[in-house]
DNA sequence: TTCCTATTGCGCAATCCAGTT
DNA sequence: AAACTGGATTGCGCAATAGGA
């Protein structure tokens, strides 16, 4: 959970994600919940949160506010993501934390606005809405002095194709992660079978020293003494570093 | 993946995964549209929209808001899938087509309609809408007897608590995917561990066993006659099954 | 068939993350 | 050092399915 930026706007305008995660549950009751908000936040403009469970996201309220880390100026306008609402990714337990972690890391804050206007654009401050999306809303972003919000103009081809290139990076991005992950149980078998092929030779090899301690003992040679010859012979090899080859390979 | 299958209905009754390809039409203002839709929002009086693409759920309007989805009945029509429309992939020129590839093949057809109104109610009408997706096409399928479509009504409470409840299982869904992918990625560190450690435990027997095996030949024992007589105790050990222990344990 | 839930591909928006400027 | 770019990631909701009573 790389978000949990708390409010803002982003490039886009929206509010950012407010992520503030709170206490995560567990994951399905936690799912649950944030269903809800996500959703229905939604609807109620955000805000509200209230949403009892916990996901909450209110985004909330704030509008104004500010968040961390980007925040960017100009970002258009508003809307909030709708669909970003992100719930807290605490909760959710995940703990792509590695991702996550390191993004936690960062910290920094940018504003891009990616998707957002152009910075003259925005104004700030919307309030909450959340429109959906609205693309449309467009309307001045790109102007607008006053207004606060910036909205994305979706009718643009700057947004288009900046959608259009995200598109294909997600693709991508996506693809990539399932190859990574198909490769992960891969390796998960194949070290799985490597495993059990060294436990037998293990297994092997301890039988064999057994014997051959036993072969000792039967010519009345004392284990102590066996022992303290083996260490003599593992010294010497090890310091002359020569043949460390073994009887039998793996 | 599980999609392509061509055309038909949906349980949304729009059409069905005619996932075609082909083009999809802009992603963004459909899914504009739809976004908003869900949304919220917003707004903007978003309507705008002026969409024409195809997609467009207005939202619109009002300010009041609305929100999102939910909406409309109307557009339910409409609108595709918005997103889903699928791009090709090919376009992507990533490679995630394979996936996509994969989906081209599927071509299976079922049809369900899950999210789709039942089959009475449908009735489709909707015309004009374009669908962009068309998705339509497909008319008739199921019920529809005469006529065509179906459409989702979006604005009804079940099909609302329909999406409520697939979110939820969504993101159930992806936070099991999650922990399953953490686990194996857990997997593989503690599997790569005990494979050092077995290694190891191998390279330190076989030391120990030249180590004998040479003790043996500097009393005069032929290693021939070193190996025989392991290769009783051995089987002798392996029948009694005794004390299958070892000197040492890993 | 009918219902539901579970999965999965996709697009969106918010970030993250690095290079640039 | 700060603002800017632009691709990469990731959570989310949607819609299409897959699956299982």
């Amino acid at each position: 959970m790389p978000q949990q930026p708390i409010i803002g706007t982003n490039r886009y305008g929206l509010e950012a994600g407010s992520t503030v995660k709170q206490e995560p549950l567990d994951t399905e009751d936690f799912s649950t919940n944030i269903c809800n908000n996500s959703q229905q936040s939604t609807t109620a403009t955000a805000t509200t949160t209230t949403n009892n469970n916990n996901n909450n996201i209110f985004i909330s309220s704030s509008f104004g506010h500010t968040n961390n880390y980007i925040n960017d100026t100009r970002l258009t306008n508003t809307n909030n993501n709708g669909n970003n609402t992100r719930l807290s990714s605490i909760e959710l337990g995940d703990n792509s934390n590695q991702s996550i972690t390191q993004r936690s890391q960062h910290q920094q804050q940018h504003h891009h606005m990616i998707f957002g206007m152009n910075p003259s654009t925005t104004t700030a401050t919307h309030s909450g809405r959340n429109n959906n999306h609205n693309h449309n809303n467009r309307n001045n972003n790109n102007n607008n002095k006053n207004h606060s919000k910036k909205h994305v103009d979706k009718g643009s081809d700057e947004y288009k194709k900046r959608r259009e290139r995200n598109n294909i990076a997600v693709r991508k991005s996506r693809e990539k992660a399932k190859v990574r992950s198909r490769e992960t149980e891969k390796k998960v078998s194949q070290l799985a079978g490597e495993n059990e092929q060294l436990r037998k030779k293990v297994d092997s090899l301890n039988k064999e020293l057994n014997a051959l301690k036993s072969l000792f003992a039967n010519v009345g040679i004392p284990p102590e003494s066996v022992d303290s010859e083996i260490e003599k012979g593992l010294q010497m090899e090890s310091q002359q570093h020569m043949h460390s080859t073994n009887f039998q390979s793996m």
